[in-house]
Formats: C-alpha cells, structure tokens, sequence
DNA sequence: CTTATATGTTCTACATTCTAGTACATGGAA
DNA sequence: TTCCATGTACTAGAATGTAGAACATATAAG
C-alpha cells in the first residue's frame, strides 16, 4: 500500500485558491466573481456552490452562516475557509505538476 | 461574444506535460511511466491513453506511428508532440491560476 | 516452426468532476 | 405588499478521469 495522494481537480484548485485569497470574505457570491475576473469566463453561480460543496465533504473547507442582515437587503451568507487538508490538497497539487513543468522550456513548441 | 478562454483539466495538464517534457521521446508507456513518478501514483495505461486521444481531437498534440523495431521486440511505438495550441492552453492555464495564488501565503492556512 | 515473453497500444465501461440553468430565500425600498 | 437586489440550493447533462482486459508484434528459446 503505497499511500495513494489525492489530487485536486482543475476548478476545484481554482475555486479553493479563490477561497483562500479572499479570507475573511470568502462567500459564494464573492468567490464567483473572483474566479471570474481570474479565468476571464463567464463562470455560472451553480458550477461554484457544486465545487465549494465537494471541497468541503473532502473536508477541504469549512462553511458557516453569515449575519442575515448586510448594508441593502438580501440572503445571509455562507462564508468558507480553507482548511489544513485543503492547503496541503493546493501544495500536492502544485508540487506534482511543477516537478513535470520544472526545466521545461516552455512558450516555443518543438512543433 | 468575449471569447471564452479553453482551460485544461487536471490530469490533461499532467499529460500534457509530460509529453513536452519528454521530447524527443514521448510515446505512450514512457508517457505513463513520466506521470507515475512525478505524481506518485498508480496511473493507468488505459487512463493516460484516454487522455492522449482527447487532447489530439483539440489539436493540443499530434501523434504519428514510431519505428516497428526496437532493440528488443515490441509492439511499434506511437509517439506525439505537444503542438503550438497545446503550449498556448498550458500557458493560459497557468496564468488563471497564477492570478489567483499570486501573493497569498500559502503554507499555514488561516484555519 | 511454436511457444513464451517483453513491450506497447486499443477499446470499453463506469466514476467523478465540471458547468449551466432554474428555483428558492430573504431583507429593504417603492 | 409588490418589487428588486443579493445570495444560496438543487438538478441534470456533458466532459474528464480512471481502471482493466484484450489485442498486436517483435525477439528469444527450444
């Protein structure tokens, strides 16, 4: 048994990075956006709460009710933090691409 | 119409990688053996081949027959090279994720 | 020759992730 | 009390991720 390590998917690397650069202020709404003006896509509502939602029964992240009563109305929010697991998720993730990227040239294919 | 960027998946990221890292000598077993050592995983023959098709259907390889000979028997090599458009992805890929990590401390999470 | 073995690829099927869209909830303003 | 703005929840279908077994082919052994 050789401890199989567990990898993050595309967006679910993008929405915890999200997640974690937002901190105190990491909520659905809010983690759209930035993932948004990031990827410059157009990144619907749902596929963010799906990921957010798998993130945490991974354990990943932690979520929790906001105040129900902000500056003009509207829902309360659920706010998200990242985890310990999350963060090693990220460092994983990034160390197993980086030791394929590492020395590569990149930016001028050999095609 | 604001031209939706084409992002990469996960494990087409790796793949994708590893072929450019290999060069000269990206062929699928190679291919597989390359990912298994810099993810420390058990990947799949079949799982890296699947991934290979998908990303010459988007033109992000070419593939072409290898010689029918090598030093010692064997079925005949099928190698690929990572084409303009699939270095353009990786780049693209990166930098949306970049924006993002850029500047967060990463390491001790704020859990 | 015929079989064994090593190297490599193809095909198939199913699980997980990605993504859009729509419905629902709730507080303040008209 | 209706409307609007802000936010979240749910559902379904497409795309990716993944394993495994079958197939192909060249050399070595006998």
């Amino acid at each position: 048994m050789t401890e199989q390590k567990d990898y993050l998917g595309h967006f679910e690397e993008i929405v915890l990075l999200a997640v974690l650069r937002l901190g105190e202020n990491a909520y659905g709404a809010k983690v759209r956006q930035t993932v948004a003006e990031a990827t410059e896509r157009d990144v619907s509502i749902g596929a963010v709460y799906a990921t957010l939602d798998r993130l945490e029964r991974k354990g990943y992240i932690k979520s929790w009710q906001g105040e129900a009563t902000p500056e003009r109305g509207g829902r309360a929010k659920r706010y998200f933090r990242v985890e310990g697991a999350g963060v090693r998720a990220l460092n994983d993730t990034a160390a197993a691409r980086n030791r394929l990227a590492d020395g590569v040239e990149f930016g001028l294919g050999t095609a």
